[in-house]
DNA sequence: GTCTATAGTACGATAGAC
DNA sequence: GTCTATCGTACTATAGAC
């Protein structure tokens, strides 16, 4: 066995978003979540950029599954449906709704997470951007959409987490695609 | 005469802008805004939150004008509609294209500042959500409405700042609500 | 792994406007 | 005198350089 254990960005990540609930974002300094993960702060700062990305440590391989959800998509779909397909995938990682709401909890506790968590849906925006303009999608409407499309899902998860009633996420996505729809285009769903 | 000069805080937003665009975001210290500003960096801190908020010195102002738009806006209007009427009221205080361009190239050049932008774009959000609600738009078409007519703004300027033709904001603005209703709703405009 | 610059905070002092 | 805006200093923590 080496002289260290494996699997420190994993027991950062956890360390950080334990400390973060326990005694605030603010109160806990990058020196307490290295100790607790059994490191020293220069490896905290080898896995993670700066003290917010600790909370994001799950989002490269989500974004990564919604993009190959896109990619996986009918080609004959209407761009906006397509992305709405894409983001159902999302409820395949998030299996764990109470830890959804332990790390929404840390992330509005404090501005900095909020601005971080709204720069990574940007990020996912532009991904799935790309995604459309490899179905030949025109580039401005491949922004507008994808954009709309986060824009939509963020809405849903915001309403899934505060809800008490425990639906499926994709439940409450679908719903808000209709209210887009609804406000934007003064579409009706159809009666009965 | 005093002991110090007048509008320090317009004298360093000023100064940020300008050392932010000839040496770089990160090659930029407070103290230098602060020396070319003609004030110490302590001084600095009482004007500004952090290094970021010295470019986004207009903001309040600017979000005050278009919520009062929002407020002064038909009531007979459909919500997006009133939103949109509010957006077009950004064009009276942006009237220096050169500066919009200016401050928009500092603020790609660097992560923490598009942070920060879409951070004042969602409180932007809020705001217009709230003045929603005052026309007794139920609170979550509010919040979902709101976000889309910032959604639309942010692309139309962006469009807007990226086009060699210099052509109204309003009219790119009008351009990109049309592109949502028909990527949301599939409505097309009528012919001729 | 150690060292350092910078961001950002806390408290106190000072100088002018009224 | 009060109020407000500035400055000085000492300090912690982040984040990056070596």
């Amino acid at each position: 066995m080496g002289r260290w254990q494996p699997g420190a960005e994993m027991r950062l990540a956890q360390a950080g978003l334990e400390l973060f609930l326990e005694q605030g974002y603010e109160c806990t300094t990058v020196a307490d979540i290295a100790q607790r993960a059994g490191v020293t702060p220069r490896t905290f700062f080898r896995y993670f950029g700066d003290k917010r990305e600790v909370v994001f440590a799950g989002g490269p391989a989500l974004q990564a599954h919604v993009v190959a959800a896109l990619d996986a998509a009918p080609q004959d779909l209407p761009p906006l449906q397509a992305v709405h397909r894409a983001l159902d995938a999302v409820g395949d990682l998030l299996t764990d709704r109470d830890w959804s709401c332990r790390r929404h909890a840390v992330i509005i506790s404090h501005a900095e997470l909020q601005e971080r968590e709204l720069s990574k849906l940007s990020a996912l925006s532009t991904a799935l951007a790309e995604a459309l303009r490899r179905r030949d999608v025109d580039a401005a409407e491949a922004a507008l959409t994808a954009e709309t499309g986060v824009l939509v899902f963020r809405t849903a998860f915001e309403r899934w987490i505060a809800e008490p009633a425990e639906r499926p996420l994709a439940d409450v996505l679908a719903e808000c695609f209709v209210q887009l729809r609804v406000l934007a285009g003064g579409w009706t769903p159809p009666p009965g």
